[in-house]
DNA sequence: CGTTGTGAAGAGGTTCACAGCA
DNA sequence: TGCTGTGAACCTCTTCACAACG
């Protein structure tokens, strides 16, 4: 039941917290690049990437001593390790099935097509929609998904559907052999151990910032209530 | 420097952690409701929100004790208890700066307008999409800004403008007293004490996902040359 | 009885503070 | 000297296991 996996020589147990800092970092360290700057210390970097330097060094001790003590590190040495590190010196295939709203800005996204990601593959279920251009790619009946996914190795899906397809089209993709997704549908998704799921949702974002902006609002609406009710001793 | 509020009588600490989590089971209750479920036990409701039962029991306990022994949660109840804690018993105005392929989406977006959230200004900064109707609002300028903020008793902004405008635009929304930010745009934001923000990033999602599809086919690229020159001694 | 609510133990993440090194 | 890398302390979150209770 342990995840751990003990292949290859170094430590391969890299906290999950770590690995969703690495793109902040490596961004960083890309601006960086573009301004010619060669060496940066944990502190400039972390004030970059918007966290502690304390933070920063040992994030980056995981990866291994890729520093120099008294100097700092050099960006594109570390832009390199870092890219390694999370698999970005391969190229990675992704589908996007959805094409409403959401599904056209993802495949309309410049940043999308950032190193290491391909756009293969556009699918709907809307005939409308189906054999329309999008950025360059022909948007494919979903029909054809088991098909597309193997013939374009397809590795990464991005689910911008409906939430009432979300789930059949989240098995269909898995039993294809993806197992990484990317969901923008609200629905929590059920899928076999081994196969990962990220989520992205507008609307749970929401609701916590609303929470916080009650707190400083001073405390949830039902309180003076639930005072007054103390008070008169029910 | 400590951020515990202790107003009110009631404990108001509720863990991080746990507020992200009850958007999931606001969602989940009112799936429940909708079939005319009426109550629900802490393992229909865990399954329902993909955790296990013991986190979604300590996550609700942090609210008050809303269950009963033996039988478990009213839906309907639970459902109140949720959203007034999340503060979406009141109206929040939220604002969408950047109508570019994205910010479109967004105001398109049904689930946007759930409960507890109006969405009350569009703004961008260009002229041809200035003036536009989108979803029955009309682009105002970003020059109006301020005053719209002002006017609309703005709490939350969307920003989903490019990277280059992003932090221009936070110092704006923010000394226009917005405290509650939504960033699309791939930059770290810097803010003042009590402003929040939270980053919805594809890249960084994707780039996640890269980590671990590249662990599950055998660890990082460049292992087999580390382990040639730990081999030749170097 | 069956299920909640919760102390206590455990795991994971962050921060501190400084030894170690270029 | 100045900055990295890291043990140790601290804090937060998760899980366990069971007492409390309708």
């Amino acid at each position: 039941m342990t995840r751990r996996s003990t292949l290859g020589a170094r430590n391969r147990g890299i906290p999950e917290a770590t690995v969703a800092r690495l793109p902040v970092y490596l961004r960083a360290l890309h601006t960086l690049a573009e301004r010619d700057i060669v060496t940066v210390s944990s502190e400039e970097l972390a004030a970059a990437a918007g966290v502690n330097s304390a933070k920063l060094r040992k994030d980056l001790s995981h990866l291994g001593s890729y520093g120099t003590r008294g100097v700092g590190y050099e960006v594109q040495y570390l832009v390199y390790q870092i890219s390694r590190e999370l698999g970005l010196t391969q190229d990675w295939s992704v589908a996007i099935v959805g094409l409403g709203n959401l599904g056209r800005a993802l495949a309309g996204y410049g940043g999308f097509a950032s190193r290491g990601f391909r756009m293969a593959a556009l699918l709907d279920a809307d005939p409308v929609i189906v054999g329309e251009r999008i950025n360059g790619l022909t948007v494919e009946h979903i029909d054809k998904l088991e098909q597309i996914i193997a013939d374009c190795a397809i590795s990464i899906a991005v689910l911008a559907v409906p939430a009432s397809a979300a789930q059949p089209v989240c098995d269909r993709v898995v039993s294809s052999g993806v197992t990484s997704i990317l969901n923008f549908a609200p629905v929590v998704l059920a899928v076999p151990e081994g196969v990962d799921v990220r989520k992205v949702d507008l609307s749970i974002e929401l609701q916590i910032l609303a929470f916080h902006e009650q707190r400083k609002a001073g405390g949830p609406a039902g309180v003076e209530q639930e005072y007054l009710e103390a008070v008169d001793g029910s």
